[in-house]
DNA sequence: CGTCAATTTGATTAAATTCAATTTTCGTGG
DNA sequence: CCACGAAAATTGAATTTAATCAAATTGACG
């Protein structure tokens, strides 16, 4: 566990990393409660109208948050990739979460934040950051084309997962799909279109996407 | 400001009211801090990019907060209505906030969340729902039909709004519009069919609406 | 009363969905 | 290692939804 919460520590970003902003001594002190967790591809983390009673700091591997409507019609929320805090709700998941890959993830009780303003403190800011992304997901999808939002999820993707030249893409089309308001084939389309103009490179068999020219891309994406 | 703080608790609401948590003598000590302030119809309360230092909890009126893209597509972000607290942000404002009618609020300076505690954490909350109705948002422009749109903005703005037999709604089609992510003939086509099958009752000229049947609204929002 | 802006309505067009067929990928077992 | 079957992705054609363009109506304000 000591290397657990060292990890997560080490990954810090300035994206949402719970750790990253206490101070040797506070982290010490969270050693005491936080647990750790290991998933499978497909495995759920925590289902909509689940009480939740703690967060989650991802390690290793990529977490899927969605919501379905009663007809099942469904919304991807969110991507999770190494770094990112997971499960930030009032008192109920509105959202499921399932691990895409293998999952490694640290679990920090919510009754951690009652002791330590610090912790909390970084909990709103997270939050803040959260809701902030949130805000700009509803400008693509209310104001951008097909086009521009994949996009702009490309982009994304790219600058979460540190700006490599490749992109690591686990998920499937039709999650990708239902991330973006749009049909798989319609972002299929977009993808062969984007193959096409020579702005993405093939997307290997492991899910592995290259993009040669990711300031192409932005100027694509509607001012991304 | 003694009256202006009290009547900020008295509009105390599940939905995201900063004082409604606190203990008296809690909001006796932020009568120090919280200051006063009034707008008209047009006045802004804060710009995109502007620096965050503080809340706002809207006592009376509405506000609506919106984003632009560079070639200038708007997305209406969220109206707020009394009882609602605005300008929630990770240091800098992402929106600008423009007062829709006469209104009034307490500004909080963020300063006073590192003094208490308990605020502090009403602040959290705060976050959280607003990330929750952000990612309601965010399906409803994904994944819902411009009819089930605008059925479900009518509904919610008439839960927020106390459940009454007529909505106020000072806004103009084309905000509705930009908040939708549709474009104003479109929303107004749907204020039509809506009024032709009896939904809703005529829009009158003060912006005021009458909603005969809220259950049916409800059928027609997507399971809302 | 006249002007201007906002809304409403109508006709046409464009974008994305839907439906359908084909190709590719992936897991399984021979 | 290769063949087979199922699932996913891709591509094509038709359809649907909402956008766009254009005109008429309504309402606010001097």
């Amino acid at each position: 566990m000591l290397a657990l919460i060292d990890t997560c520590h080490a990954t810090r970003e300035a994206r949402g990393n719970l750790c990253a902003c206490l101070e040797p001594s506070r982290i010490e002190r969270l050693r005491g409660v936080a647990g750790d967790l290991r998933l499978g591809p497909g495995d759920v983390l925590f289902r909509a109208g689940q009480g939740a009673d703690a967060v989650f700091g991802l390690r290793q591997g990529v977490v899927m948050q969605s919501r379905r409507l009663a007809d099942g019609r469904r919304q991807v929320v969110s991507f999770h990739f190494p770094g990112d805090t997971i499960g930030l709700t009032d008192d109920t998941h509105g959202c499921e979460a399932v691990a895409l890959t293998r999952v490694s993830l640290c679990r920090i009780p919510l009754a951690a934040l009652d002791e330590d303003p610090a912790l909390a403190a970084q909990m709103r800011r997270i939050a803040e950051r959260a809701l902030a992304s949130a805000l700009e997901h509803a400008l693509a999808l209310g104001r951008m084309t097909a086009a521009e939002r994949v996009c702009r999820f490309l982009l994304e993707t790219w600058r979460r997962c540190g700006r490599r030249e490749e992109l690591h893409l686990p998920m499937r089309v039709a999650d990708i799909a239902d991330h973006l308001g749009l049909r798989p084939e319609t972002v299929s389309r977009c993808f062969s279109d984007l193959r096409r103009d020579g702005i993405v490179g093939v997307l290997h068999p492991d899910g592995t996407l290259e993009l040669p020219d990711p300031g192409r891309l932005s100027r694509l994406s509607g001012q991304g």
